[in-house]
DNA sequence: CCCTGAGGAGACGCGTGCGTCTCTTACGTT
DNA sequence: AACGTAAGAGACGCACGCGTCTCCTCAGGG
């Protein structure tokens, strides 16, 4: 008999109403969450909704189903990559840039690129969007770094070759599948020094 | 009325029955298709029952759920990853291992390997299991024939380090998630040629 | 100050997968 | 030849996620 209420009188709280932009960035944020914690398969739009604070039909007013959704938060996260650094030595650069591509294996665009590894049928706009955006813009920072360790002569010529610049993410990559959780700063440093330095450190 | 024939009388055949052993074979053999063709996700005890053309009763039978299914036939098929190759070459044995590791990312074991990498929360029990029985066998084929080059005097000793012999395995699977599909003869070669072999190799 | 449009919340019907249970039937054993 | 056990098949109830639809309700423009 109780009036189903249909609303939680019970809260404290007044609800703020979020709109347009800022609600949006409320959904991304909710769907990284998500993914983060659950992978993709456990992304699902009764989730995203609540984590959000939204109703479903807010997610279907704006994207056409789960996928779209997902592929249109991970565009809107994946992007900067940040600069190259540049302190004068290959070695510290290198160990720079391996250690921003560990800590960003936690998050979600690296929760994106393990799917990328998992997948046997994944969307191929899916796919195509997270070589694009992730993965291609993290290698050429390395080959960057490369370059210019060449330029300076701390490098051999030929030396910055796609494979070579492959490496160190590769590695880095592989030590979560053959490793448990976090990679440590100890062992990215090995990664440089017993592999990419003797590699490109001329003869 | 007419009776709800439960059995296709439809086609030609008698139907052989299988029993034991040979049963489970069948089955093995159903879950690593369905693992291979759909991934982790898309193996569904129903569509296993179904390819194994037997009832999900017999499952049930004999295996708690779905990961214990998976995870007894993937421990079932991990097997034998070969012997190491010893050409005399280090090289070519290196090329010989990496082919047949690329090989193997399009079968079941591979499919495991991937959802590896994939997994935000996987079983435990899986984890340790496919770490153990694909990815250290392997990676130890290639510590092996490292450690016979060392011992030819084809390697720099010190070279047969674990983060080494990790090079050529991630670089198979870095592939995976950079390009598209199958690596290829060519692919394998130059990452031995342009990686492996310089890290190695004497000064 | 009222009206319109979008937001918050969730019910609803549908499909699908799980795990259980039932029923018939083939096979190996005695 | 009779029997018991397990195989083959699938119905059943349950839970869950999808995508739709409905019902308020808040905010801002006329």
């Amino acid at each position: 008999m109780s009036a189903s209420t249909g609303r939680t009188a019970a809260g404290t709280g007044r609800q703020i109403r979020r709109y347009g932009a800022e609600l949006q960035a409320a959904i991304f944020e909710a769907v990284v969450g998500q993914l983060y914690e659950h992978g993709y398969q456990g992304v699902t739009m009764e989730g995203v909704a609540a984590a959000a604070q939204t109703g479903k039909a807010v997610l279907y007013r704006r994207w056409a189903g789960k996928d779209d959704l997902v592929l249109d938060a991970l565009r809107h996260f994946a992007g900067d990559p940040g600069k190259a650094p540049d302190t004068g030595s290959v070695r510290d650069d290198l160990v720079d840039l391996l250690q921003r591509m560990a800590a960003s294996t936690t998050t979600p665009t690296g929760s994106a690129v393990r799917m990328l590894l998992a997948g046997t049928r994944q969307d191929p706009e899916f796919v195509r969007m997270v070589r694009e955006k992730v993965l291609r813009p993290r290698t050429e920072l390395i080959a960057e770094v490369l370059d210019r360790a060449v330029a300076r002569g701390q490098a051999r010529p030929g030396t910055s070759s796609p494979l070579v610049a492959r490496t160190g993410p590769a590695l880095v990559l592989h030590h979560l599948a053959s490793e448990d959780a976090v990679i440590s700063r100890e062992e990215i440093e090995r990664i440089v020094d017993e592999v990419l330095m003797p590699l490109i450190s001329p003869r």
